[in-house]
DNA sequence: CGTGAACTTGAGCACGGTCAACGTACGTGG
DNA sequence: CCACGTACGTTGACCGTGCTCAAGTTCACG
């Protein structure tokens, strides 16, 4: 039985744009009350490190034991997971702003590895443990976060279960968009490879590009240069990815 | 573009075992420490509202408010999501003694039926956040059950994303088998019809029962009957599914 | 028994995977 | 500065797994 899997752990190269990113300010409004995980975090004067990570480096592997809770600050990680036979899936990436490594398990169930050049701040997971216990509200930020994930993946889930090749593009890309708050015409950037893409729809690099080609000749997206694209078309993406 | 899914909205019959289910005790050692939130759920006398419904019924639906928690006392429950194009994907099935239903979100993420004929328990979400306001381990358990649901929305992505039909049928059976403390040469339990099965695996009814035939002509399983099987070599089936 | 739903099996085909060649971009060293 | 090397991306030709369509079987129930 061959398979219908292509051995992944691709080497992502930035090429136009160099790898150096503008990192953002601390995400907070100084005074405003916090909304988001991230904002407590900061506000709570956690001890939070900051590094900047090269590409593929791998912040988190599975198993290892889960003592730091990570926001992202500049750049792009992907989240994985390996299988002895050496094929790879990556269960969604993680961009700006959002926390990742929040895990109510003794290990982590995921790895976690930067895309590109990343910039973190660490935290240690026992104070926010320990912060938590006082405050139901970071208690409720803490539980939402989970519960997100949980609602992406099972989002994915009906993309990999129900969709095609060109429906789980424009699915992925269409979040993606949604997620840089992007509206129809501007640029999309796509700092992941090829590889990472198809690894996360349960497709090969060649389907990915055949697909990105077929909604390029139809007019529906252009593609600048290999880590960026142009959403020309958000409608007709939309009614390729009824299924969402 | 022809699509790889036919429409589900199976209608499982019970075949040689009457659907009749012999409903197990309450689950909790009355003199016992709860461990299991359901054993939680049990102690702390919230109105459990026992109750029986029929084959195919929807206990609840993706887009309801999530007020009622629920436990599964006896039968199995499927969760589901249904797309606009019709198209249905089996995101778990629910076992007896597990809690369902339980969101962190302003309404239900997933549609929950009976496959076969059921019994529930309900508790008011309320109450349970009240129990919870006051009770560190409570709330311990509520993040955690969320916690596990995640979990296992990724192992399934795994399965989704990367292995082909007899993988993905070997590591169900697997994962269906250790859920019921199953050991070798036992007979297991399939009260879902092959639809589902096929719904949850991304994969057509057609293919299930092939892929099935082809385990029992391989000698690693037998069927005695339609809804229920045994696994006669889980050394050959664990091989099939390395990809977990 | 007769009916209908679910399951099973077969024949053929298409989507997407495999294999392979080529293109492109970037980094390195002569 | 150009030549080369490497890694990634793109495209084409071919093929296999799994889907489609369709016929037949089994089983529960009236």
């Amino acid at each position: 039985m061959t398979m219908a899997v292509r051995l992944a752990y691709s080497n992502t190269r930035y090429s136009n744009p160099p790898p150096r990113i503008a990192f953002p300010p601390p995400a907070p409004a100084p005074g405003s009350a916090p909304v988001t995980l991230v904002e407590f975090l900061h506000q709570a004067q956690l001890f939070g490190i900051r590094q900047t990570l090269p590409r593929n480096h791998t912040i988190f592997a599975e198993g290892d034991s889960p003592d730091q809770v990570y926001e992202l600050a500049g750049g792009m990680v992907r989240l994985c997971k390996h299988t002895p036979g050496g094929r790879r899936h990556i269960l969604d990436f993680v961009m700006p702003g959002e926390v990742f490594g929040l895990v109510e398990h003794s290990e982590h169930t995921v790895t976690a590895e930067a895309v590109g050049e990343v910039a973190i701040v660490s935290y240690s997971r026992s104070r926010l443990d320990a912060l938590a216990a006082g405050d139901a509200t970071v208690r409720r930020r803490v539980l939402s976060s989970v519960s997100d994930s949980l609602l992406t993946a099972q989002q994915q889930l009906l993309i990999l279960g129900c969709q095609d090749a060109r429906e789980k593009i424009a699915s992925f890309l269409l979040r993606l968009a949604g997620r840089s708050g992007l509206k129809t015409g501007a640029r999309l950037a796509l700092p992941m490879g090829r590889q990472d893409i198809a690894d996360h729809l349960g497709l090969t690099i060649e389907t990915v590009c055949r697909t990105l080609s077929a909604l390029r000749r139809a007019a529906i997206l252009s593609v600048p240069n290999v880590h960026e694209l142009v959403l020309a078309d958000m409608r007709a993406l939309r009614a390729l990815a009824v299924e969402v």
